[in-house]
DNA sequence: CTGAGTGCCCTAGTTGGCTAAGGCAGTAAG
DNA sequence: CTTACTGCCTTAGCCAACTAGGGCACTCAG
């Protein structure tokens, strides 16, 4: 797990959209448990507090339940809904760089180029021997 | 001028995306002024040291110039050098976003979907009258 | 029962961003 | 010169967000 402290994005935000993206990819799965609090705390090198923090988002998201004393846990549908999470926020993200794009002058053909260019050097057309 | 003041991002790195947008689209033109700190906190309604941080960070990133007395106008390479900005900080979000997907399980392929169906629903095909 | 684990809660403390109020120095038009 | 603009600087303080440390209640294997 990744986590810039020095990012304008709360880290306990950070934390729990790197914990929705772990559900959404199947890292944990429904009724399996996370790590614990001071576990996570310990490995992303935040305070014990921090991760709680963004336990709490996460069960009030619905994602997640908690049971004291024994642990988190993915809900029964929390993958399906973490995957659609995902996908809101994508299509979001790209309306804001849309909308910025077009304030700055350039136009969506022109995102376009861009997007493409970015996709390529991303997965570098995985295929190709040397 | 869009502020959001809700926002994580901080108001004068806001003011500073927006300057330079507006430098990127021609609003403002080299050798040309801006608005006065005052008049900007003014119309923003935000603080008037607020708009010089950032002016000052415009200023340090090299898009505009100030005289002490007269005003705070546009470099002379002021317009090319946003749009190079605006161009990078596009790619920026759209690897971020491509990652970020990549983490919640979602392939470039699905993000290129999404992409498509922002760029329909930013311009609705223009042309087609009613 | 005991102990080590868990989530939960409380109370501080720090920090960055922002506001506030005022003053200084320069420019330019009247 | 006077006036009214400019950018710039200083000081002080506020506030929300975030961090920190510690303690409590619960669960469960031994």
């Amino acid at each position: 797990m990744e986590i810039d402290p020095r990012s304008h994005i709360p880290i306990y935000l950070q934390i729990v959209e790197a914990i929705r993206s772990a559900i959404a990819a199947g890292v944990y799965r429904p009724r399996e448990a996370l790590p614990s609090l001071r576990a996570l705390a310990l490995e992303t090198q935040v305070n014990p507090n921090t991760v709680q923090r963004a336990y709490d988002e996460l069960e009030r998201e619905g994602f997640v339940y908690s049971q004291r004393g024994r642990g988190l846990f993915v809900t029964e549908d929390g993958r399906r809904a973490a995957q659609d999470h995902a996908r809101r926020t994508i299509r979001h993200r790209l309306d804001e760089v849309l909308r910025a794009a077009a304030v700055a002058g350039i136009e969506p053909a022109g995102v376009r180029e861009i997007f493409d260019a970015a996709i390529e050097s991303f997965s570098p057309t995985e295929g190709q021997s040397p």
